[in-house]
DNA sequence: TATTAAATAGGATTAAATCCTATTTAGGTG
DNA sequence: CACCTAAATAGGATTTAATCCTATTTAATA
């Protein structure tokens, strides 16, 4: 939370209860949620607080370095309260978003990563990730036997 | 085209005047398009396509290998003919979606990538590919001298 | 404590994606 | 070729995430 105020302070950002109450609600989730579910968890210590506010607010902490924003691979996006370098596993069955390293003995493959040298004159490049898709084990073990097809949800693949 | 009759036909999809202006819209295309702007363009051929259909259209080819969805990073989801093996670079100023591939004297750094064995073990991983993000060389050039701001647009950073 | 720019609540609006359903049509069959 | 039927389409309605609008509240500072 030293970190929370700190952040706060350097970019000219009121400390408000309902700030405060985002944050704690962000560090403390596990699954990379939507505004809408820490909007629904925050509402319980703020029976008032708007969707809005969850999300002005969650933005701003982004801008801020605060947090990151993930995308949802088409569902509404998610947050990421983990600063530290790091790559996303989504999902497709249940949506969770799991985190993962690289291994210990393994440098992170994005350091080795050699670029085009048209990408690296002309682009700036500001961010870098590998986004991984497939099924988490629970899913995986839930599909065990039944045929695992790629059902459209939503016209979604 | 060829590719397009015969990918129906394993698929048992109808082959309509519909389905292919779409289709040849999108091979035609130079920048990961969106449905709407698909709509637009093949509306020109016929006045009165849905833009339901065209979506639906889209998807449907992604359900057969036949194109690519790319996430829009918080834009409307985009499309992709290219399907080979390639990255991309998502501009974060014009929204441009651009292809790489690895250096031909590289190795695609996905082939060497290591992940922690309790990925491997538990996860079943039916996609990898990497994102890069930042500006692209019009953009950067356009704010030259500029202080490069990540303005919020419409809360978005 | 007074001031004020920033933040919030809550309802309205927007825009992408999807749904609903009456109508049309592609592709197979005789 | 003419017919049949499941699949596809058009067009409007609906959903939902995200954003906008603005009156009101409040954190920070002096
Ligand atoms: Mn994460
Ligand atoms: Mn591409
Ligand atoms: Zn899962
Ligand atoms: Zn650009």
């Amino acid at each position: 939370m030293d970190l929370f105020f700190e952040k706060c302070r350097e970019n000219k950002l009121k400390i408000t209860p309902q700030r405060v109450a985002i944050y704690k609600a962000l560090t403390a989730s596990v699954s990379h949620p939507s505004a809408e579910q820490i909007h629904k968890e925050v509402k319980k210590l703020f029976p008032n607080l708007s969707l809005d506010t969850v999300n002005r607010t969650l933005v701003t902490f982004a801008g801020a370095h605060m947090i990151d924003v993930v995308e949802g691979h088409g569902d509404s996006r998610r947050f990421d309260p983990n600063r530290e370098a790091h790559h996303h596993f989504y999902c497709v069955s249940c949506r969770k978003i799991f985190d993962f390293q690289a291994d210990s003995f393994q440098a992170d493959p994005l350091d080795s990563l050699v670029l085009p040298r048209e990408m690296e004159e002309k682009f700036l490049i500001t961010g870098k990730r590998i986004c991984l898709t497939g099924y988490c084990d629970q899913c995986r073990s839930k599909m065990a036997g039944k045929k695992l097809t790629l059902v459209a949800v939503k016209h979604r693949i």
